[in-house]
Parts: structure tokens; C-alpha cells; sequence
DNA sequence: CATCAAGGCCAT
DNA sequence: ATGGCCTTGATG
């Protein structure tokens, strides 16, 4: 996807490796010069290492002349520091990586990923060749022999930790070909295109919650919000996380959290586990909501670095592009939406990828104690709640509402996870070509949240019922996004070539 | 002791 | 301000 992520030397007469040592040759992201090894998280050339470094350092505030979309190559990278700094951000330099003490020498927490990332490329490298091999009528198990994992077809979903654009990998790359659907792009090649930061690292900001609390009675999402805040510019606030690195003083501004703590006591105990079905517990074991915050946390930070002031509609697009993202990376790894064909995929998602931003953000709020509201790095404060109603401010009432009748019905993320799931596999979705897989998997999960409210929640009456009539509003809420969003988008206010547009688009057809 | 990513230096 | 080359020092 990137414009600079090739794979050369790999291919020469005798399968030879002509220069760099793992016969791998890649261009720098930023700017498609050579690369002079990892810095900052990538592989990056010498000369925006430099720039990256110089950057963050000095905090440098840059401003841009043009577009603020400046085409960042070899020859030009000189002419719009801006663009050029956007882009280092999008790719995936890493601010944390740049020290605030100055500390030489030594390593620090991206070390292992580097590691890993070069295992990949290495094993990539060796399919490649493999498979060269093989078209060539080559023997090739003379070369690799029967190494498990080694096979051409092996680890093709590795899961990349680096080198992936966040979000505007559909805007950033200079010389894609024009809009190759994107929900095609991102349901085949998520393992290569998409990577929300890595979730084995260490995140950048602990969640304390976990999810299976119940949303006890206690005033969780509706009373006064907390902040979060992004801001900071002290050293004294820097020292906060990290303490894995060797270099404790990261330079980025590393003060982002929610206070999280799950409502674990008050009213709602966790049902035991023992009465929830394997598959309710598969479902929620695969919840990863530290993710989720990592992302959000990730791109505000990325989005806000180093600017006075930023267009906060943008930014929402941004921040749903991003989400949509994860929901397309969770259905596709999902149990029965992963054996569907992808064309089917898309239409699934295509039918549901609103209702199922909403009733996230529905999710995180009341389980995760997202806030409504935080600062940004810059001071600008960004409406989180505005996110959940798809950046209509008159659906907050509604929003509102729904939210209250779920907290009554003791909402939980069982619950949450199980109508996430009805709501990707309705199978009244038109022109889909395999339904009866879809309505199978709707139907279980269907039958395993009735038995689990059932069980768990018998003093509620008839809660699952409840709770499905709460799907239409929802979709109502979603519905009147959409058209929102749609219209931004008509009159030229929304960025193009992201994934929430295509959606949009897709559904007008 | 070799590696290699981070910071520093300095001619341009 | 840029970027090529140098020094540093934790890690394995």
C-alpha cells in the first residue's frame, strides 16, 4: 500500500542478495530514499531520521503554504517541512521514540519489534523465493527443507506491527491507483495495509478495565464526564509511563487517560462464567479495547502534534475512519463472518458498519468510562461524544435515551458483543450469496445471548427482548449519521478517499 | 564483543 | 535547516 514498501533483490538471476544483508531493500515511507536502517519505529532514510529527530526535539511548529497535502519525495522533501513531518506521523514514526533526555546509545521498548519485523520480511522474503523456485520448476524443498512454517502459503497473516500508515493509508499514498474499493482493500489485505498499534507492546495508556463488568446500576456514562487529556508539555508529566523503556523521558506527550476503572463493585456483579456458553465467552475474551484506546490515543497525538489548530470535523472523520477500520479487522477475524466470501463480507458491512460505530461508542462509554469530551495536544478540545452520534450534536438526546434505557437493562459487554454480532450477520441483507451461513451464525448468537440474559439477568423480564427493541433506534441514530456525513461530504467538508466515505458511497449505489 | 538505534557533529 | 557520518551504550 505505502508508496515506499518494496521488496527488491530478491528476484536477481540466482536468487542472490546483492546488497543489504537480508536481501532486503526498502524505500524510506516518508520520502522514498534509501533506507539506513530502524529509526523511530521504521525503516526510514538517514535524512528524515534527522528531520524527525530535529522535529521533535526542538518542537518545531511548521505551517504549510499549499494544500497541506504536499507530495513528499526524495527531491521535494525540502520544500514543506509540514507535509513533510504529516507524513512521518502518518507512516508511523514514533514521537515516544525520540528521547527528552538525550540519552545516547542503548536501546529502547521498539527494540523486540524490530526484531520481529525483520523475521517477517525475512520469511517473506523466503516465500518469495520459494515460490520463484517453484515457478521456475525448481525443487524446492532442496533449499528449504520441510522447515514447518516455511511453506509458500504459510504465516501469509503474519500480523504487521510496523511500517503501517494509520489511517490516511488510502489518502497518503501518492501513486496508488485511484480507489480500489476500498472495503475490499481493507477486507483482503488488512494484514498489510492495516495495523492499529500493536497490542502486544505495552500500551501507551492502561486500561484498567476489563471487559465483562456488568454495568452496575452506578452512574457509569450519564453523569459528569471526565476529561482525558492529551495535553501536556512538561517533562515532569513525560516520566509518567514507560518504565520499560530505557529511556524513561520519551518526548512525546504521553498524559492520555481516561479513568477508567469499571464499575467492578455497586450493583451488577459479573454473572459467574461458569453459566455463560463458550461462545459468549469466546466473543468477549476477544474484545481488545485497550486497542481501541491505543488508536484513539495514537492518532489524536498524531493528528494534533506539532499544530496550532486543526479542523476538528476532519478530525472526527479521521477518528471514524480509524474505528472502521478496527470494525472491519474484527468482523474479518470474526467467527462465521470470516468463512463468508468477501464480496458478501462487504455487503454485511456495508449494512451495518454505522449501527456498529454507534453501538461502540455506546459500549465504551458505558463500560470503559470513555469521556464525552478531551483536550487535545494542541488545547482544542474535541468532542468525543460527537463521534458516537456521527457528528450530528441534535442526536444527542436520542443517543442519550438509548443509553439510559440500556443502563436499566443492565447492558453489559456480553450483551454489547452478541448484538455487535446480530448486527454484522442479518441475514436479511439483500444479494447475499451464502445466507444460510449468515442467519446459522445469527441464529446462534441470537439463541446464546437469549439463554445468557436469561440466566444471568433473571430479574430483569424479558431483557433480550428489550434489548433487540433498542436495535432499531440505534439504527435510527446511525441512519441519521450517515445522511449527515453524506452531505459533508457533497459539499466538499469531509476528506475524501477514506474508508467512511467509501462506505457511504457504497450504500447510495 | 558485536550489534544497531539513538543522539551529536559539522560541512553544506 | 539539512543530511551524511560519527559516537554512545544497552542488549544478547
Amino acid at each position: 500500500m505505502g508508496a515506499g514498501y518494496q521488496i527488491a533483490g530478491s528476484m536477481t538471476a540466482m536468487g542472490e542478495t546483492p546488497d543489504s544483508k537480508y536481501g532486503i531493500e526498502e524505500l524510506c515511507p516518508v520520502c522514498g530514499d534509501k533506507v539506513s536502517g530502524y529509526h523511530y519505529g521504521l525503516l526510514t532514510c538517514e535524512s528524515c531520521k534527522g528531520f524527525f529527530k530535529r522535529t521533535v526535539q526542538n518542537k518545531k511548529v511548521y505551517t504549510c503554504v499549499a494544500e497541506r497535502s504536499c507530495h513528499i519525495d526524495k527531491t521535494q522533501r525540502k520544500r514543506c517541512p509540514f507535509c513533510r513531518f504529516q507524513k512521518c506521523l502518518e507512516v508511523g514514526m514514533k514521537l515516544e521514540a525520540v528521547r527528552a533526555d538525550r540519552m545516547r546509545g542503548g536501546r529502547n521498548k521498539f527494540g523486540p519489534m524490530y526484531k520481529r519485523d525483520r523475521a517477517r520480511k525475512l520469511q517473506l522474503m523466503r516465500q518469495r523465493q520459494l515460490a520463484a523456485q517453484t515457478l521456475r520448476g525448481g525443487v524446492a524443498s532442496d533449499m528449504y527443507p520441510n522447515q514447518p512454517g516455511t511453506s509458500p502459503f504459510a504465516n501469509i497473516h503474519i500480523k504487521q506491527e510496523i511500517q503501517i500508515p494509520q489511517v490516511s493509508s488510502l489518502t497518503s499514498s501518492p501513486d496508488s491507483s485511484p480507489s480500489p474499493i476500498a472495503v475490499a482493500v481493507a477486507l483482503g489485505q488488512v494484514n498489510s495495509t492495516l495495523n492499529q498499534p500493536a497490542s502486544n507492546q505495552q500500551p501507551a495508556l492502561q486500561i484498567v478495565g476489563i471487559p465483562s463488568g456488568g454495568s452496575g446500576g452506578g452512574g457509569g456514562g450519564g453523569g459528569g464526564h471526565s476529561s482525558m487529556v492529551v495535553n501536556n508539555q512538561d517533562n515532569k508529566l513525560w516520566a509518567q509511563a514507560n518504565s520499560t523503556t530505557t529511556s524513561p523521558h520519551s518526548l512525546s506527550p504521553k498524559v492520555f487517560q481516561f479513568e477508567t476503572v469499571v464499575p467492578a463493585g455497586g450493583g451488577g456483579t459479573v454473572p459467574s462464567s461458569s453459566k455463560v456458553s463458550p461462545l459468549i465467552r469466546d466473543f468477549v475474551a476477544a474484545i481488545d479495547d485497550r486497542e481501541w484506546h491505543n488508536s484513539l490515543y495514537t492518532l489524536l497525538q498524531n493528528q494534533t502534534y506539532n499544530q496550532c489548530e486543526v479542523d476538528l470535523f476532519e478530525l472526527m472523520c479521521k477518528v471514524l475512519d480509524q474505528n472502521l477500520f478496527s470494525q472491519v479487522d474484527w468482523a474479518r477475524n470474526s467467527i462465521f463472518f470470516k468463512d463468508l466470501k468477501v464480496d458478501d463480507q462487504m455487503k454485511l458491512l456495508q449494512h451495518s458498519w454505522s449501527d456498529m460505530l454507534v453501538l461502540d461508542h455506546m459500549h465504551q462509554r458505558m463500560h470503559n468510562n470513555l469521556p464525552d469530551e478531551t483536550t487535545l495536544h494542541n488545547g482544542q478540545k474535541l468532542d468525543l461524544l460527537n463521534l458516537g452520534l456521527l457528528g450530528v450534536p441534535s442526536l444527542a438526546d436520542h443517543f442519550n435515551d438509548i443509553t439510559v434505557k440500556l443502563q436499566d437493562l443492565k447492558f453489559d459487554v456480553s450483551d454489547y458483543i452478541c448484538i455487535k454480532f446480530m448486527l454484522l450477520l442479518n441475514p436479511d441483507v439483500r444479494g447475499i450469496t451464502n445466507r444460510k451461513h449468515v442467519l446459522e451464525g445469527y441464529e446462534q448468537v441470537q439463541q446464546a445471548l437469549l439463554e445468557y440474559t436469561v440466566t444471568c439477568y433473571p430479574q430483569i423480564q424479558d431483557k433480550f427482548h428489550k434489548l433487540q427493541q433498542l436495535l432499531p433506534e440505534i439504527h435510527s441514530v446511525a441512519v441519521r449519521g450517515e445522511e449527515h456525513l453524506y452531505h459533508k461530504h457533497c459539499n466538499g467538508s469531509a476528506p475524501t478517499q477514506t474508508l467512511l466515505m467509501e462506505m457511504l458511497h457504497a450504500k447510495r449505489k
